[in-house]
DNA sequence: TGAGTGATTGACT
DNA sequence: GTCAATCACTCAT
């Protein structure tokens, strides 16, 4: 995994055949990655372009660690770190499959439907109870939050970014292909 | 010091 | 399809 993490577009497409597991005070929380997306230092749709700040500090350190920010005033969105350390590139996680602790998610999200758990960003950060607490945290040491390897995807849809407004022409986006749980076909 | 913008979601027309 | 919610940061006074 560590060698996976050195690239950020590398990480993205491996990323797809991950586990993120949660253990939550009120239950283990697991979803499959389904959907990512790649951010690296040379790329002004990425926070890390205009230099570190106290707010994406967690962007600039060791790979595998999380970098969770905070968005439009009311959305928290999750990534995992990838490096080299000091370079600023990440993984925006977009999208889970949820396959253990869908009861606490509903609890969470509010919401009845297992359809409209995960399938956006600010909306699995929600589902996992994922907060600022968890910021920085190493994803790869077996704590509370963490990743674990699954299977590799059948097969993998690689397009353009979402949600942006500059550099839009990058084909960073990975997803499951066929998979309901993906946020936009 | 203040206006503008954003890796979004959900409610409403 | 449109729009409000409302915070951290950037860029321009």
């Amino acid at each position: 995994m560590q060698n996976d993490l050195q690239d950020a577009v590398v990480a993205a497409r491996k990323l797809l055949g991950y586990i993120l597991v949660h253990d939550t005070p009120t239950g283990l929380v697991t979803g499959r990655i389904v959907e990512t997306e790649a951010y690296t230092a040379d790329d002004a749709a990425s926070h890390s372009s205009r230099g570190k700040t106290a707010r994406t500090a967690a962007m600039f350190g060791p790979p595998g660690h999380a970098y969770i920010y905070f968005t439009y005033g009311m959305h928290y969105c999750f990534n995992v770190v990838t490096g080299p350390a000091g370079q600023g590139q990440g993984v925006l996680i977009r999208a889970l499959e949820p396959l253990e602790g869908m009861e606490i998610m509903k609890q969470n999200r509010g919401v009845s439907e297992l359809h409209s758990l995960t399938n956006g960003p600010a909306k699995l950060v929600q589902a996992l109870g994922i907060t600022k607490a968890d910021y920085g945290v190493n994803l790869l040491d077996g704590g509370r939050l963490r990743l674990e390897l699954s299977q590799v995807p059948a097969q993998v849809t690689q397009t353009t970014r979402v949600g942006i407004t500059k550099d839009i022409d990058r084909p960073w986006r990975f997803y499951v292909t066929n998979n309901p749980f993906v946020s936009r076909f």
